[in-house]
DNA sequence: TCTTTTTGGTTCGGTAACGAACTAAAAGAA
DNA sequence: TTCTTTTAGTTCGTTACCGAACCAAAAAGA
């Protein structure tokens, strides 16, 4: 078969378009209805750094602040986290997770293994850490 | 250095972004300031293919059909394209290239080749096949 | 100390993208 | 031919995300 290797920005948006698709769907399967990709990110993120600064959680999941505020925001809303000052920076807010997003921590582990493993499906071990390997080349360009 | 295996979908997710942006700052070089990355790809894609239906557009920009007219509708109220009924079936509307956009081909030749280079800065010829046939079988994961 | 600059965060207006509901034309079944 | 189903496209309400302007606290300079 033929390979084309231009286009090659497009192909990784459209790669990443069917995998946030799934995401979508795992969260909806999960009963996590009114949550987005980024929401879950930041709940992933959280299970692994336990309270995190809205700018430190922002350069996490790659968003910006105004959006990283605006996400947080909702799931306060919906109760997955909290926001509390920080006592020795009165600027900084910490984020922090809640008994009704701990107790969904199997959830995401789930939901992350099914995502990774569903882009992976057919891969070599070989074949994963080359392709971890040239993402990690393309993104050090940026 | 170490290099993690998990996380795929976000390494994807964040690469497409970062190139989503150097997108969007050269569209603003051009001077196409109100002009999206997705807009972009509909003109290159038109440059390719003269005409296409709104659901052939949308197959080739992987967009819904809702979000084609949109995409399309912007385009046309810019003087990007025309929008023309098909004679054959009435239900059909072809999508083609106006006298402005086709004298930015060049530009738009020019934007790509930029975005493109860019994310492969410093692969090799056997980078570039290997990473393309790793997002070709990931793909096909969908 | 007092002033200026930097930094963390929010607010607001705007846009890309989506899904669901809809219209009209074409294709298929009867 | 007439009825039903499929297909192409649009409309509308909603959401994630952004940039710009803004506020307040902290840090740096004077």
């Amino acid at each position: 078969m033929k390979l084309r290797t231009n286009g090659i920005v497009f192909q990784v948006a459209e790669l990443r378009d069917n995998a946030y698709e799934h995401v979508s769907r795992e969260l909806r399967r999960l009963g996590l209805n009114d949550l987005a990709p980024s929401h879950g990110l930041i709940l992933i993120t959280l299970y692994r750094e336990k309270a995190l600064s809205l700018k430190d959680l922002s350069i996490r999941i790659n968003k910006k602040k105004s959006s990283t505020t605006e996400l947080v925001d909702k799931l306060i809303r919906l109760g997955y986290v909290e926001k509390t000052a920080s006592s020795d920076d009165q600027r900084v807010k910490l984020v922090r997770l809640t008994q009704k997003s701990l107790s969904h921590k199997d959830d995401f582990k789930e939901l992350s293994d099914n995502v990774n493993g569903r882009l992976y499906q057919g891969f070599t071990a070989e074949d994963k850490r080359e392709l971890m390997r040239l993402l990690n080349k393309a993104l050090a360009n940026y």
